[in-house]
DNA sequence: ACAACTAGCATGAAAAATCATATATTAATC
DNA sequence: GATTAATATATGATTTTTCATGCTAGTTGT
């Protein structure tokens, strides 16, 4: 028999939600981007911003919903962002000759700079995050990251299964990107 | 040490995000949860209530910055998301005897039975995600999770007895996305 | 016991994200 | 070559989040 617990704080509760695989992602990720999502906020950008600039630098002309893709924003969010981001001269908006309904998104010099400045931060803070992982696990985070999310992304998975006895007929959002 | 591997995206573009570890943990986590997210949003709740709900099934009677802390959401969006389940049965709020600032979140029967039909959706869909993963990167991705979270997180289990109001006064409050 | 400090939670006002939908353009179909 | 559907972006209105701060209760030091 054990001695009573005391159930204050920091209690090693071995429970479900420490195990499992959706909160260990959604976790490590937070604890892992917090630290530079600092330097990224000190720069005075919001993390989509972040992302939206690393983008472009990766792809400069992209477009409103590719960059919202990237960004894990939503469209509407994005197309607001970019427009804060275009006032404060980090990128202009072109219409694409060939498809007038698209804007096109391009670095201005100074977006340009900043990007290059945090991407080169984001590199150096990537690599001592790795650096810290223990042996083998650095290694491997990425490549079942990747094989995670090709699991995922292509089309439309098919072990989209639920229902397990609970009443069906309520209308779930199909609004999947 | 860098592999140089194809990308697994049949976006030709292989920059540097979609090679980045943050950036691949945010959108695996994305992708990962989409699909159960659903099933939640479906059961009427967002994804903080869920975790609520689910971190009151490990243990009962937790306070709101525990749960802010699992939830991955911040104390003030907390106490708003607690007072709102509480009206709608879900939770019930209890002051703490011995410590009269606390408030202590208990699950109403409707939150349990709502919370364990959850649950044990999770643990399928869980199961069912592992077992689509190529080989062994089901089996590796756990374990190279909680290893970046342990080398992130303050709290150690070695020191981490009886440490009812100790002098570690920096918690975790820079949870932003 | 008293002051000063910390922890836990709540709250108002401002910022923001979200949902549904509008608008404009292109693609597809007959 | 109209008509219909689909794509890309923008926007209004409502709900959420956030930030700073307030308030109460416990803790520590003298």
């Amino acid at each position: 028999m054990q001695a009573p617990r005391d159930e204050t704080v920091s209690e090693a509760a071995p429970g479900f939600v420490s195990d499992y695989l959706l909160y260990l992602l959604a976790a490590a990720s937070e604890a892992a981007s917090a630290q530079f999502h600092q330097t990224v906020r000190a720069a005075g950008l919001r993390v989509p911003e972040w992302r939206v600039l690393a983008c472009l630098l990766d792809e400069d002309g992209a477009m409103v919903t590719q960059l919202a893709t990237v960004a894990l924003a939503e469209q509407s969010r994005l197309t607001r962002i970019i427009l804060q981001m275009e006032k404060r001269e980090l990128v202009v908006r072109r219409g694409d000759a060939a498809d007038k309904r698209r804007v096109r998104v391009h670095l201005t010099p100074q977006g340009r700079s900043l990007a290059t400045r945090l991407v080169a931060e984001a590199k150096v803070h990537e690599a001592e995050l790795i650096r810290t992982l223990s042996g083998g696990d650095g290694a491997r985070l990425k490549p079942a990251l990747r094989s995670l999310l090709a699991a995922l992304e292509p089309g439309t998975p098919e072990t989209a299964r639920r229902g397990t006895g609970q009443k069906t007929g309520s209308q779930v959002k199909e609004n999947m990107d």
